[in-house]
DNA sequence: GTCTATATGAAGATAGAC
DNA sequence: GTCTATCTTCATATAGAC
């Protein structure tokens, strides 16, 4: 493993605590409502600073997804390494694991209707790779949860991946934390919605 | 029934125009990416003349969401005179039918984040009283459903409101339908995961 | 690379004639 | 009430000194 020279060292230093700031801002107010002074501010640098790390407000926001979804990624490993889980299990560590990372303020939500940054973030084939990557793997263990018969086959494999994400930024879990209820339980409560229906079983 | 003078009926179709416009922009790019340019240019007027019908861009909003709200009190209306559906069935027609506004592009989207826009509704003591009264009928129909066990009694009656309303505005819908598939079959998919769940039954 | 100061443009809102 | 033209504010982005 080469050592990087130390300038470079406090380079990555400076933008791993931008990235913190945007990925905190994006996940209280969103993309459209957080400003580069903003950011900066709470940073502690100048707003051309910023600009020297990261070309635009979109590169910024899309340095932070990137980011999360590397950490998505380990921890797709981490419970895929976990033997006792079957893969219905694991997919449901993984929605879990997404739940609590919105809870704690750290996941950034994105527009999801149209606007420069979806058109910014397609065009990132880094991005896009990652996104790819993690949906692949998503989409291997529901296909064999599929054929265990774990999961419901009524629906396809591709709707049941979709619901899977929007869960992660599901609006409900705020509104719950904002009535006062605990993490876990809030948890626990879209997961049996999501797992299980709202109908009686 | 008085008759309104002609110039205020003129009046009143105008600013039916400027809220389907409003409506329709809002459903499509959402308020913040939404400008009084835009819906000037839609209705076909110019924007100084908005401000004549409503003071701000929040007022605009304010008056396409309580138009949704009393198109639903409207169908919820509709639903109850179906003596044939039960309390379950009531609240499935009713997600049924906020499903077909959003997929039909006429469902005006709020952003689910603190913005000069929630402010500006939680004072709006019209909006407020619509969004109540629709909230505590469905409530009702929640709690008959769950004592006649139709429901899961897992969860409580408000994750279950709550979760109701996250699905008229569900992007998971327009998800699907950029992936081409019809309409009723995406209702019926995402109907299915919300009642059934992922699980198998 | 960091800063202060500024350019540029977009968007909400208003002035004032008709 | 409708229009054209304008005001004001604010946010992205950049210039240029150190």
């Amino acid at each position: 493993m080469a050592r990087l020279p130390f300038s470079q060292q406090v380079r990555q230093a400076r933008e791993d605590a931008i990235v913190d700031a945007v990925n905190r801002l994006l996940a209280g107010k969103g993309f459209d409502l957080m400003t580069m002074d903003e950011v900066a501010a709470e940073v502690g640098i100048a707003k051309a600073s910023l600009y020297k790390h990261f070309d635009s407000k979109e590169a910024l926001a899309a340095a932070a997804m990137k980011r999360l979804l590397n950490r998505a990624r380990f921890e797709l490993d981490r419970v895929e390494a976990l033997t006792e889980l079957d893969p219905l299990g694991r997919l449901q560590a993984v929605v879990r694991w997404t739940m609590g990372v919105q809870l704690a303020g750290e996941m950034p939500s994105l527009p999801s209707q149209n606007s420069s940054l979806r058109t910014a973030l397609m065009a990132d084939m880094d991005y896009m790779t990652l996104l790819l990557g993690v949906s692949e793997r998503l989409s291997g263990w529901i296909l064999q949860a599929q054929a265990a018969g774990q999961l419901g086959a009524t629906v396809p494999p591709e709707v049941v991946l979709y619901t899977l994400f929007a869960r992660a930024c599901d609006p409900v879990l705020a509104v719950l934390k904002a009535g006062g209820h605990p993490d876990e339980r809030i948890i626990d409560w879209v997961m049996a919605t999501t797992f299980d229906g709202l109908r009686a079983r």
